[in-house]
DNA sequence: AACAGTGTTGTGTGC
DNA sequence: CGCACACAACACTGT
């Protein structure tokens, strides 16, 4: 009978798994499920803790989940680099299945190529199941019935799709699984596993080439999950703590936990309440919402459950599709006005579609589609704070921007074309900027790792074409670091369409941040939860601080001052707390962006235009379109 | 070839 | 408050 390895990578539920499904219709004998603290994730994905927390959460819930349909079953966490730890557990258990979700992230391409060779290798069949598990359709497939291109509007995503399956609508979910088959008999022993890496062997943190660590200035300590070797400190194959990591005990602030669980329950609750999932309409819900759900005007806040794979995109899509069919049928039959439900784009499964848009996208691009170099459906812009290039002669020709190591003040990431731009960047990360929309974003996004998506819609705007003009991929590396449900295609994606450099072109609609959020929020609740030192503004200004006559100002008991980026001593003198002078006068910013972008739209250089790698784009712009192009 | 309509989610003014 | 419209004007699709 086979034996099955299960490798959980960013699939952490039992609901809905392909995979999973298919390994264990094999009936095996014996079921051995574990995960590979893999030091790729560990040093080269730019996370805070927040999302380091939510994994370790959804780790531990899966582990609980698997002892709960075997009591002998644990999830195993290997901690070391996935190929060699593999190697060594298909021999120690005589492995003849090896059983993993395909992962559509293009990084992930290489590792899952070495690790189907190695198992070819030794004769271990290969089960991934008869459908993604990711996403509702098969990326490449998606590509493929749109021409070989990227999916760039919504319309080419449903031909696509159309094509693909006579019903045009994805499979169902598959069922959870009801029992186990026990583990292997014997755990794996450490000793046989470090001999697989040398560098685990001797505690040391594994290097594969890996370069820096891009979370080091983030931790409080050095990183040390590898420092007790393949099973951990305590030679259990326990999930690792985020002390471990270097991080501070409650550093994480989020108040989102992670784990199928969790997903499930919120699921639950946004299809028990018929009318919020059948009637939703995205643009209508409020980024100024303090909580999820319909009491709020909210969204759902199950991003960061899709991303680490703790809800099956196909139980979201099924689940809401039931509630809708129900509810328009209820309407029918109740007679006179029908309850209508609300339809891609603006409902649920539009954003379900948006999502899978993005990744038939990526999956057309590559590695590019995160970047602009290389990349032909980004418009080429010349934004302050440009990612260096790789390559021998700093030329492009590698293709890959140099931001890797480090984290992004390090200056070998981008080059600051502008001191100006990289103080309203560095304000723009801080939450400092002196405008108390785009700051209260800032400062959920830094505690809650989460924020309404039409509040990312502000806050890139504003960094971008609408404000900074500063490069979306410096603001996609700080949403990649502090957002749960960073999801590299998503996340590009967004970034490129918001600063209308691809699948958005009308960029003279700029996002005012004191006009937009009015539209929610006029008493400014959700700035004054997020920024309480504006508590005391009268609702007047609560947008515009800077326009409070000093009267105001000294009653509110909060003087606008300062710069944003030194400190300002509360008690100067005066007793009042402080807030920055916003740090530029937006509609100025505004008019000078949209000038710009109509130079850059009429130059219309792409991300793989020759001249973008060489640097002669620097001649066809003139010194009008936003700064100098000449010289340094 | 020219044109109109549409595209997940803009703003400010005036009625 | 809701609505129409100007603002200045891009890309794609279908006719």
């Amino acid at each position: 009978r086979p034996r099955v390895l299960y490798w959980f990578r960013t699939d952490l539920r039992l609901h809905d798994s392909p995979a999973l499904h298919a390994a264990l219709e094999l009936d095996p004998e014996c079921f051995c499920p574990v995960f590979t603290w893999d030091p790729h994730y560990v040093y080269r994905t730019r996370a805070g803790p927040n999302r380091w927390q939510f994994l370790i959460d959804s780790l531990t819930h899966l582990s609980h989940a698997l002892t709960a349909l075997h009591p002998s079953q644990t999830l195993l966490v290997l901690r070391g680099p996935p190929l060699a730890l593999l190697a060594a557990l298909l021999a120690a258990h005589r492995i003849t299945h090896l059983a993993f979700e395909p992962d559509p992230d293009p990084r992930a391409a290489a590792r899952d190529a070495r690790v189907r060779a190695l198992a070819q290798a030794r004769g271990v069949a290969l089960v991934n199941g008869d459908r993604p598990g990711r996403t509702l359709w098969d990326p490449a497939a998606l590509v493929a019935a749109n021409a070989g291109r990227p999916t760039t509007s919504l319309a080419q995503l449903r031909r696509a799709a159309a094509a693909l399956a006579a019903a045009a609508e994805p499979p169902r979910p598959l069922a959870r699984p009801e029992r186990l088959p026990p583990p292997p008999p014997e755990r794996p022993s450490p000793a046989d596993l470090e001999r697989a890496d040398p560098d685990v062997a001797a505690g040391r943190a594994p290097d594969e080439g890996l370069g820096a660590d891009v979370n080091a200035a983030l931790r409080a300590r050095p990183e040390r999950s590898y420092a007790g070797g393949a099973a951990g400190p305590r030679a259990d194959f326990a999930v690792p703590a985020l002390e471990e990591l270097g991080f501070a005990a409650g550093a994480a602030t989020t108040p989102l936990r992670g784990g199928e669980g969790e997903a499930l329950a919120r699921l639950g609750a946004v299809a028990g309440d018929a009318a919020f999932a059948a009637r939703f309409a995205k643009p209508a819900t409020a980024p100024t919402a303090l909580g999820f759900g319909p009491e709020e005007n909210g969204t759902t806040g199950l991003s960061p459950y899709l991303h680490f794979g703790c809800l099956g995109v196909r139980e979201f899509w099924w689940r809401v599709q039931g509630v809708v069919e129900e509810y328009e049928g209820r309407g029918k039959r109740e007679g006179g006005g029908a309850a209508k439900a609300t339809r891609p784009p603006e409902s649920l499964a539009g954003q379900l579609l948006f999502r899978e848009m993005y990744f038939a996208a990526q999956a057309a691009l590559g590695e590019r589609f995160g970047r602009t170099v290389g990349n032909d459906i980004v418009r080429f812009v010349p934004w302050h704070l440009p990612s260096k290039l790789a390559g021998p002669n700093g030329d492009g020709s590698g293709l890959a921007p140099a931001d890797a190591p480090g984290p992004d003040d390090d200056a070998d990431a981008y080059r600051v074309d502008s001191p100006q731009a990289h103080a309203w960047f560095r304000r723009w990360r801080a939450g400092t900027t002196g405008f108390p929309w785009i700051d209260a974003l800032m400062r959920q996004l830094r505690r809650d790792g989460w924020v309404h998506h039409l509040g990312r819609h502000a806050l890139a705007c504003f960094l971008t074409r609408g404000g900074c003009y500063v490069d979306w991929e410096r603001g996609a590396r700080v949403f990649e670091e502090l957002l749960l449900d960073h999801e590299p295609a998503c996340n590009a994606g967004n970034w490129m369409w918001l600063s209308c450099t691809a699948f958005e072109s009308r960029f003279f609609r700029c996002y005012s941040p004191v006009a937009f959020p009015k539209r929610w929020d006029r008493e400014g609740r959700f700035v004054k939860r997020w920024v309480p030192e504006l508590g005391g503004f009268p609702e007047r200004f609560v947008y515009e601080p800077w326009n409070a006559p000093a009267e105001v100002q000294r009653k509110a008991g909060c003087a606008i001052r300062g710069d944003g980026l030194s400190p300002v001593e509360d008690d100067a003198g005066d007793g009042l707390q402080s807030y920055p002078e916003p740090m530029f006068d937006f509609a100025e910013r505004r008019d000078v962006c949209i000038r710009a972008m109509k130079k850059a739209y009429r130059v219309g250089l792409f991300g793989n235009d020759e001249r973008v790698l060489d640097g002669s784009w620097r001649r066809l712009f003139d010194d009008e379109a936003e700064g100098p192009t000449e010289g340094e």
